[in-house]
DNA sequence: GGCCGCGAATGGTACTACCATTCGCCGCGC
DNA sequence: GCGCGGCGAATGGTAGTACCATTCGCGGCC
């Protein structure tokens, strides 16, 4: 059978193959504003329920947001992953997958970036890491978290390599890894992690993308390291669920609600 | 303001949440079946309506899947990143990146894998990535196109080292190059592809991490050249469209709703 | 000139009804 | 007794209507 359905299963797949066809021939663009339920509805020759439906998957997808009142109604967003990221994280989640995967699939693919950064920034990106880094000091020398401003370095850092698709990726592990970061900040790990960022700063500004990897691989593996240690305490002293146990769930369910709020904000 | 609003802004968002965490709690499994809408709608103390926008809701996070009929309802889904890596399809789409970004991420990913799969891979994982180089190379004897195997064998590798996140992430890479490829078979590197794929399969046997790294990294940056060289012809040999121009927006959208298909399938 | 309130537009929800699909069960025919 | 076909029930999909809550703009009042 080579032949494809003549429609869709349902009314409103149809439907959000349609604006979604249309957010992609560039018909639509971000901030667009798309026709009331009603006059889509009408528009669409189906009920309003159909129209709902559509834009409830949309919705899902990320690819628009809708906003109720006078002047209201459904808007093309921004492209930006945070949608998907919520969805990576339940899946993440529902998998019992650990965070070490998030930790380690961040190490390989920011060693590749620091490299390519190295290699192919223009003074501009480098200027924009040197900041974060500068941000990054003066909260280590207040003793404030410094997981935001490192996690700001490491974006930088992706987005110096000049490949948008990468810079995504990072992003996407960086907010895996977010909110269980805030709990395990101490001191002593956030100066060491920014002698390693000023270290990778320098290797990005001198050019040289062996040396920006190898820190970074360093760095990375240390991070590692200590976030397996910081675990492995925690579990220690919870109340003794290990994680053979079926999984300590609450937690892990407040950390997504957590980053779904964050991310509506 | 520490506090969080009493309710979410919508009913149905609150159903989401509820049906969301009795997943996640291990109340609801993989395979189990929702009470039907109207059941739901009388627990919930809401109309069927309300139901319906949380499951679609939840059917676009791949959280359920529901079937129509006598047996029908809404059924908790295996848990798979399919939905999520579309998503991610759809965004990098809609960002116009370029053939080479993915090419590229997918260099320093896959190359990273190939040396995770060769030190910590089952005999049953590699016994899979033997398959598919297997059917490749029957695929490559008769001259057939190699797309696919190549693919296939590319997941298996990524499945072998044991970071489902990293797997995920190679898949969601391969589906935005997969329609392209498709493309430019053509029977001479699609030999080349097959020796490379039996000299990283050898790696993996012998346990060889660093040289499946290696080999896969010289593999890759041969496809990126292929790849690079393919894109110049078709450019010179097109209507004169280049990467400044808007952009290829109908051979886009094609693709995307091949890859949605072939996903849904 | 500024503030307040009213009304219109819009999404959110409810209720009802009917259709299409699917499956199990029962009865008919072999 | 066995199998097959059809009927009916359960369920999701869609339609239509109505009303509520929110939001914003506009006009009148102070």
């Amino acid at each position: 059978m080579v032949f494809t359905p003549v429609r869709q299963a349902r009314a409103s797949g149809e439907i959000v193959l349609q604006i979604e066809r249309a957010i992609f021939d560039g018909e639509l663009r971000p901030g667009d504003r798309l026709e009331s339920e009603r006059e889509l509805a009408e528009q669409f020759s189906v009920s309003r329920i159909t129209v709902r439906d559509a834009l409830r998957v949309l919705e899902a997808r990320g690819l628009i947001n809708v906003k109720v009142g006078a002047t209201g109604g459904a808007f093309v967003s921004e492209t930006n992953l945070d949608q998907v990221v919520g969805s990576i994280s339940t899946m993440i989640a529902l998998r019992k997958m650990t965070l070490s995967e998030p930790a380690e699939a961040r190490t390989v693919v920011e060693t590749a970036t620091a490299e390519l950064a190295a290699e192919r920034a223009d003074d501009a990106a480098i200027q924009r890491v040197g900041e974060t880094v500068e941000r990054g000091r003066s909260v280590v020398r207040e003793q404030l978290p410094h997981t935001e401003a490192s996690m700001d370095f490491h974006v930088a850092i992706a987005e110096a390599a000049r490949n948008e698709l990468l810079c995504a990726t990072v992003r996407a592990y960086r907010d895996l890894l977010m909110q269980t970061l805030d709990d395990m900040r101490d001191v002593r790990s956030a100066r060491a992690t920014q002698k390693a960022h000023e270290e990778i700063l320098e290797a990005l500004r001198a050019r040289d993308g062996e040396a920006a990897g190898k820190l970074m691989l360093e760095h990375l593996r240390d991070f590692e390291k200590r976030l397996r240690r910081y675990l492995q305490t925690k579990d220690a002293t919870s109340d003794g669920r290990s994680q053979r146990k079926p999984a300590p769930r609450t937690a892990r369910i407040e950390r997504i609600e957590r980053l779904r709020r964050a991310s509506s904000r």
